[in-house]
Parts: C-alpha cells; sequence; structure tokens
DNA sequence: ATCAAATGAGACAAATGTGTATTATACGGT
DNA sequence: ACCGTATAATACACATTTGTCTCATTTGAT
C-alpha cells in the first residue's frame, strides 16, 4: 500500500495530510453526502491531486471515512466501564455515549451504500455483533420480554440512535436529553410511566 | 403546463405513459435511488425523450414520484375507519397499513433531499401533521405519557416505520408481525410485558 | 381516410466527476 | 547545503448524466 512505512525514522507528518482529507470529507460529507473530491480537498486545505495520492478512488476514501467513523464510535462505547452498571443502564450510558457523535457521522447511513470494502463491512458488523451483545445483557438480566426477537431489538437500537442524531442535528432536542429519550423509549415505550 | 388539457374527450391514454413511467421510476429507484432517467426510461418502455417530454427534468419526476408515494400512504391511512377504535388501535392499523407500502417507497428517505418542490413540502408536511394529530389524541386519551415531548413521539412513529420497512425489506421479519413489534416498541416498549 | 398529438430514434451540447500524468516547488531531515 | 519526499498547479482523457432538438413514425379519435 504505501511502499515507504516500512522505512524507520520516516514518522514526520506523512500522515498529517491524511488525516486532514478524512477529517474535511467528515465535515464536508455530513453537510452534503455527495460531496464531490473537489470539494473535499478545498476543505481539506489541500490538492485534488494529493487526495488522490493517499486515496486512489472515491471509494478508497469513502471507506477511510467509515472506518473512521465506526473505530470513533467503538472508542466510545469502549470507554464505558460496564462492570459497574445494569445492563439497562449500560444502554443508557451507550446512547449518551453515541448521539454526540452524531453531528459528525449522521451521514453514513446515505454514505455506506457506496462503498462494499469488506474491511467496512467486518467494521459494521463487529459493531453490530455488540449490540447484540447487549441485547443478550439485557435478555439475561431479564430487561427484555422473551417475546422481542433479539433482532428487532437490535434495529430498534440502530433507529433510535439515527433518530436522536437527525433529532439533534435539526435542534429539536437537546442531547442528554435524546439520550434519555430514547432509552426509556426503548425499555417502557412512550405510554404510561412519568 | 398541458395546453390540451382543456380540450374535451380527449381524455383517451393521455396520461397512461406518464403513470407508465411514474411506475417505472418508483421500481427502479426502489433498486437503485441513483438510477439514471435513461434506466427509468427503459423500465417504462418508453424513450428518454418521452419521459423528458413528461418531466422536463429529474426533479419533476422526483417530485412526482414523492407526491405519488404521499398520495398512496395518505389514501391507505385515510382508508381506515377510526371512529370505531381507541387510539392506540389506531396507531396499530397505521402501522399495518403504511408498512406493506414499504417495498415501493422505502428508497424515499434518501430521494427526497433531491427535491425542494413546494407541492412535495407541503404534502410532507400535511402527512406529519397528520402524526401529529394522531399524537395529540394518545395523550388525549392517556395513552402517551405527558412527560414525553410530542415532537419526540413523532419521530419515533416514523423512525419505526422506516425500521419495519427496511426489515421486511431484507426479511427479516413479516409485515404483520413488524407492524405489532412496532406498535408495542411505541407504546410499552421492549421490556417486560409479554 | 385523415389529421393532430404522442412517440421513438438519434444526434448533440454542456456540465460534472473521476482518475492519471507531468512539472516545478516547498519542506524536512541528514 | 543536499536530497528525497510530499505537495501544488495544471492539463488531459474518459465516462456519465442531463437536457435540447429534429425528424420520421405511430397512434387514436373523428
Amino acid at each position: 500500500m504505501n511502499q515507504s512505512v516500512a522505512r524507520l525514522a520516516v514518522p514526520t507528518k506523512r500522515t498529517s495530510s491524511r488525516d486532514a482529507i478524512v477529517d474535511a470529507a467528515i465535515a464536508t460529507l455530513a453537510r452534503s453526502p455527495d460531496a464531490s473530491l473537489s470539494v473535499i480537498a478545498e476543505a481539506a486545505g489541500v490538492s485534488r491531486a494529493t487526495l488522490h495520492r493517499h486515496f486512489p478512488s472515491r471509494g478508497a476514501l469513502i471507506d477511510a471515512v467509515c472506518l473512521q467513523a465506526l473505530r470513533e464510535t467503538d472508542a466510545a462505547v469502549n470507554a464505558i466501564d460496564y462492570t459497574t452498571m445494569s445492563s439497562t443502564s449500560y444502554l443508557l450510558a451507550v446512547f449518551e455515549a453515541i448521539i454526540p457523535l452524531g453531528d459528525r457521522f449522521h451521514f453514513l447511513a446515505k454514505v455506506v451504500a457506496e462503498t462494499a470494502s469488506a474491511a467496512v463491512n467486518d467494521a459494521y458488523a463487529h459493531q453490530t455483533r455488540g449490540v447484540e451483545e447487549m441485547v443478550r445483557w439485557m435478555e439475561r438480566e431479564g430487561a427484555l420480554a422473551p417475546s422481542v426477537p433479539a433482532d428487532w431489538a437490535v434495529l430498534v437500537i440502530d433507529a433510535l440512535i439515527y433518530t436522536s442524531w437527525m433529532a439533534v442535528r435539526e435542534g429539536r432536542i437537546a442531547p442528554r436529553q435524546a439520550a434519555a429519550l430514547a432509552c426509556r423509549t426503548f425499555l417502557s415505550g412512550l405510554s404510561g410511566g412519568v
């Protein structure tokens, strides 16, 4: 891939351009998911040629963007110390960790379809596996009705995250409240209760 | 728009091509939301020139597609006789009416962004207003917790419809079960209960 | 049969996005 | 100061899509 990587003592700013491009791509695609490479390069303060040097094709860039997003969400979730809490508290913690990332990653749903990269699919599957684990945990703790297919539970969690992202993005709701509402919606629905 | 419309006795098949194009557009865009006009025209069994004759621009076609979709969903919901049921039964009926339409309209979320037509925005706003009314009805009947923002309830309903559409489309779940699960999720969440 | 409207077939221009290649320049470490 | 790398600035080729236009043909109503 990068033939000079192996050479030692060449760390300099080798990745700085690349990172700038990925960051700019995230920021730009967040506004317009169909932004051209020219626009992204400009936003990165870099020539289009340089962009192509780091990412041979648009798909390669989209891949990198997706992987970066998945890496960051993964990190946010992994930062939670789940050993000290119940599965339902963990659910809330996950919502609270992920929802603030919506600013940057809400566009993923639109953009992921562009790519068929195995790496991205793997990372995505890994993330889904994490959600499935959480669902199973809730099942074990009796926090989830046995009649509910785990598959559906996973889908609803994803949907609530996306909905929260959009609601926060449109200024309809504050991140913290979104997390609380999403959690409540998942666990007890919107009827009755408080 | 169509200067010959006023002439009487010219109903013939004047709109048949147009309808064929809209139908083909729906079917084609359902598979690939970025399909070109050539592909759509071919699917409609019509030359691209004819397509352009009916729809001057791509946006005009997308508009027509969106309006058609909104019209159909509206019709499906309006067919429900809400006078004989509770608000929560109505919610289930709405889910059951709309979810089967996902086959054809699930792509709307991706495509609506292409257009900024006032007509489409109006139709969309009208539909949202319908959901808001339903939410208020549920509030009046005490089926909705007062602490839940109506705004959030509307968002969750939309999200559940979209999630159901996708889940059904991917064969993960049957339409009827999807409606039941969506309804249950909204009302009582996925914990406890049955 | 006739006439008008609708259509099919095709050519065409313009715009856009993407990927490649070339050359000169700036930067950074040795 | 030197040298290699990364970069900027271009230019280019290529594909795709969209929209327009023309002309011949078909269709359908009368």
